[in-house]
DNA sequence: ACACCATATATAACAGGGTTATGCGATACT
DNA sequence: AGTATCGCATAACCCTGTTATATATGGTGT
């Protein structure tokens, strides 16, 4: 079957066009007409790649993912789980700082889906993907004696705290000051790394070694080919 | 018919009528025409009382935040803080379930706005005041002993936490469960108390007092305010 | 009481965005 | 090569937010 293929990356150069415009002119940019123009298409592009508008904002909301996944995909693992996962939920709200727009898109369309099910069940999606390294970090802290009980809440407890903040954040909730990583996040990370079994002195040190540890990574276009959009 | 008439509060009305078909209908029933023709109006009601939709829609946010704030107030403080805490991201929780897409609505619509920073100016704002609720019982657990360090940084990282629960929650992430609150909720809020200074058996036994001393509360339009909202 | 004005509202038209109908050209299979 | 199929442009259609205009109601000043 087939015939395709000609100018086939149209699909893909939607969804990067639809991210970009998102960017720069915020949520009211993400029109079909904008967005086929910006690619040099009609708008039956969007029709006939995805049905429609709302398919194309779903590929938005999970290039989203794909970009979180990314982004916490690029902390490597240290030989202190703890200190790993702050350095998670640094990069957890790097993502959710560099492109707010994306962010909010990706989680208010995500409604109904559940990602800690499927990652449960195996299939992989971005979703899942980005919660697998909250638990699989959550595991090794268990492991090393660091958090006692069972992952999976313990890993849900984390990913609330981290979305949470993260989502209060950018809202703007906490005000416009700068100190909230410092004053809030860490310290959020130190009281949740207790909670679940740390001591306060390992804690804490984790927590400074994760804050001085990371670095947001270069994490461009995760959309299948890479090339340089411009 | 008389044209003009009994117009008790035109204003009030078409909040009232957006809440109820959002409610109803999803974010799409959110339509000039629909919420108008609901109050038996032309859509130059929108106009006249709010100059748009987009004021419109801020006030059915700001009507999420009142609802809110009025599940907050009803969880009446009790000898125990931290049981009372419990009860109150169990009112969080109750908010956003009992109507989710007034509750998506209302944060997704308060980007920019800091509530931390309002409560602290105290100019008062529904929002604020919710978080409010927070702060004080924070300010009684480390009066009594129960937390360390300072109010505002522990309340905040409390807010994160519930709100980042609630959010994942009724976002479908955790999945279709029904056991969120227990395997989840409960056992969050009882890490975050014994991270903030509590011990464990005492964050525990406030645990299971929160949650056996919570019920929801009967509380109605808010909408229909005499009570001076200065 | 009358004239006058401000406000609220209905009606209708306008603008812009999603969607659909239709036709054409290019691709790939026979 | 012939042809069926797919991608896409054009243009129309519909729905929704918005604005223009006219009218009626109620209050106000004299």
């Amino acid at each position: 079957m087939t015939g395709k293929t000609r100018g086939t990356d149209v699909k893909e150069r939607l969804v990067e066009a639809a991210v970009r415009l998102l960017a720069d002119g915020g949520p009211e940019a993400l029109q079909a007409r904008k967005i086929a123009a910006e690619v040099g298409a009609s708008t039956m592009a969007v029709y006939t790649h995805f049905g429609g508008m709302a398919a194309l904002l779903d590929a938005v909301a999970l290039e989203g993912f794909r970009r979180l996944s990314a982004n916490l995909a690029a902390v490597t693992p240290t030989e202190d789980p703890v200190a790993d996962l702050l350095a998670l939920a640094l990069a957890y709200r790097h993502t959710a700082r560099e492109h707010p727009e994306l962010f909010a898109v990706t989680f208010s369309r995500s409604r109904g889906r559940s990602l800690a099910e499927v990652v449960a069940s195996g299939d992989p999606n971005e979703g899942s993907t980005a919660f697998g390294y909250l638990l699989r970090a959550t595991e090794r802290a268990i492991d090393a004696g660091r958090f006692h009980g069972e992952p999976f809440p313990a890993a849900a407890q984390l990913w609330s705290g981290v979305h949470g903040y993260v989502t209060l954040e950018t809202s703007g909730h906490f005000g416009q000051r700068r100190q909230d990583v410092e004053d809030i996040l860490v310290p959020l990370g130190v009281t949740l790394a207790i909670g679940l079994g740390d001591t306060a002195g390992a804690a804490r040190r984790s927590g400074e070694a994760g804050l001085a540890g990371w670095h947001p990574a270069e994490v461009r276009s995760s959309i299948k080919t890479d090339e340089g959009n411009a």
